[in-house]
DNA sequence: CGCCTATGATTTAACGTTAAACTTCATCAT
DNA sequence: ATGATGAAGTTTAACGTTAAATCATAGGCG
């Protein structure tokens, strides 16, 4: 490894005349520094991270710590989060809290160990993280609006419930997968608002698609879900019962996820701007880290309907099917 | 943060002896290596990597490049190795190439820049990694024996090529995603190779989806995908033409995705042992530098047929319809 | 000529940790 | 008594970087 003393001895000037001009601080004549520049470029030095971090006391390392590194959301996340932090020149660690909150907090601590500068947290279900050493951002949960970012969950289900009452259902069933998520409530709040008059009935789980077929032969016309995965599964029971989509049943997902668009029929769903989400997060923690005040203030990002093949006119509206 | 010199003062000691003390390493009495844990666990110290890396000249932290982080394998792949790593006190970096080779050595460079320790590549499709100033561990591509490993994906090509068979079809569509990936070349080959004197034709991408329909009027009885994507498409395309699967067509996927068991049919496909991967992949990165020699030569991971209710015996084996 | 200022570079020190060499003191065999 | 052995700690130094203070030199000005 080549180090920045290298360079000075090759050159014949002090480290520090060296690091002032590869850092652009300090007083060296623009000659030399050109010259310090190429010689660096050529001997293909690499400033040290770990000297840098004794030297300022950061790492340049955010955590990233998931409920579940296989969620759905995690990859688009990652993957913005990722090109977010490059663009500054840092780096994302990530951590897997695999599903428990105990494991939330050892997946903390691990990061910090390893000495991150901030922490990118999407919490557990109805968690919010311990308080760190450290700036955090946290994602997809209001808990502090100083330093959370979320997607308006409540908006998304809005738009979907808004579009469905629009087309004409009059009576609909609801599907969630964990009353304890209050992402999965927040959507739900917003559709039920959305839905007003409109005869609606919320289940949950498993349990919950057990129940759609009879809610079905009582009159629902559509069933609105709170994950694509779980509208995949009540599309297959639907197919089971030789109802059609969208003719005789409406559906929709959420989340827009990778294969909402390969189903038959397409899925109706509402998608996060994810990389918006991912950027003001990176905002958020870069601003705590730098000690300036966090930008915005807990501003919700709007989600977006996207119109698919498996929403449509009922062809019975009416609370009874003749 | 507290430093092993804040506990050293504490106490009345060096910092050497506290070092050693909690290292368990060079000499302490018992009685005063206790004495200075307890006092270290109650000033909450946490070694800094930062100074740690400096003396040791490593950082404990690898990197993880994909070629893109909405890859469907990288949830479980990133979740595994970020067990694995933890396990050995190391952290996981990661980068996203963004689908181009170019990108790729950027997001090495990068992650180089941050000081990674080793590297675990999961290549583009087609390009072998730039050679690299730190261990690498490459994973899905057979480049160098020594330091890949790899799912077998010959060996799950032919897991359900011989099911196909064995089943009773005698006229067969395999459908691939892309031919310039290795894996997906390897998965079809393994198919070819067991599906012996069976009928076949191969056929490749979005144009090759637009095929089948008359391949199958032509006779054929079962359609193999290189992905549960894919396989999810030509459902979707059947479901139109009102081809029942699995009573009319077969269908089989790759990879066991998240949605294939919900789909319906459920989806008869093939799983990768993501685990045992990431454990090797682990294994090859932490001997390389340790120096040991890399445990291993390149053997692949088995791969595994997931039955379910996609396939089945064909109504008319025959190479043409009545 | 002597003083001030600006410029260009150097010296010093520190960040936290640990390997290696060294001191101190007690114990024990000859 | 004399040296050898060993245990318990300490000193020194180094890893790579950079902030702060210091030094040297040249040019401008009264």
């Amino acid at each position: 490894m080549v180090s920045i003393k290298d360079i000075a001895t090759e050159i014949g000037v002090t480290a520090t005349t060296v690091s002032n001009a590869l850092g652009g601080k300090g007083r060296v004549s623009e000659d030399l520094a050109k010259r310090i520049r190429t010689r660096a470029q050529e001997m293909g030095y690499r400033p040290s991270l770990a000297g840098r971090a004794l030297q300022s006391g950061r790492t340049g390392i955010l955590g990233l710590v998931m409920p579940d590194l296989t969620n759905p959301l995690f990859p688009r996340i990652a993957q913005t989060l990722s090109m977010m932090a490059d663009a500054q020149d840092m780096g994302i660690l990530i951590a897997d809290s695999r599903g428990s909150p105990a494991e939330q907090s050892q997946a903390l601590q691990r990061l910090l160990r390893l000495g991150v500068d901030g922490m990118l947290v999407v919490p557990q279900k109805g968690t919010s993280p311990d308080p760190m050493p450290v700036p955090v951002a946290v994602i997809n949960t209001a808990s502090d609006p100083q330093n959370a970012v979320s997607a308006d969950h409540r908006g998304g289900g809005a738009l979907v419930a808004r579009h469905i009452r629009e087309i004409g259902h009059r009576q609909v069933v609801i599907l969630g997968a964990d009353p304890v998520s209050e992402v999965q409530r927040d959507r739900i709040a917003g559709m039920t608002g959305a839905l007003g008059d409109v005869a609606q009935t919320t289940v949950w789980g498993d349990a919950g698609i057990a129940q759609i077929l009879p809610l079905i032969r009582e009159g629902a016309t559509a069933v609105m879900t709170t994950s694509d995965l779980l509208a995949l599964r009540v599309r297959s029971e639907l197919m089971r019962a030789e109802l059609s989509v969208p003719e005789q049943i409406s559906l929709t997902g959420f989340d827009n996820m990778a294969f909402s668009a390969a189903m038959h029929p397409s899925l109706t769903t509402v998608a996060q701007d994810v990389e918006d989400i991912a950027r003001r997060a990176i905002a958020i923690i870069t601003a705590q880290i730098d000690g300036r005040p966090p930008p915005g203030h807990g501003e919700t990002v709007p989600m977006r309907l996207v119109l698919r093949a498996s929403t449509g006119i009922p062809a019975f509206p009416s609370n009874r099917r003749p």
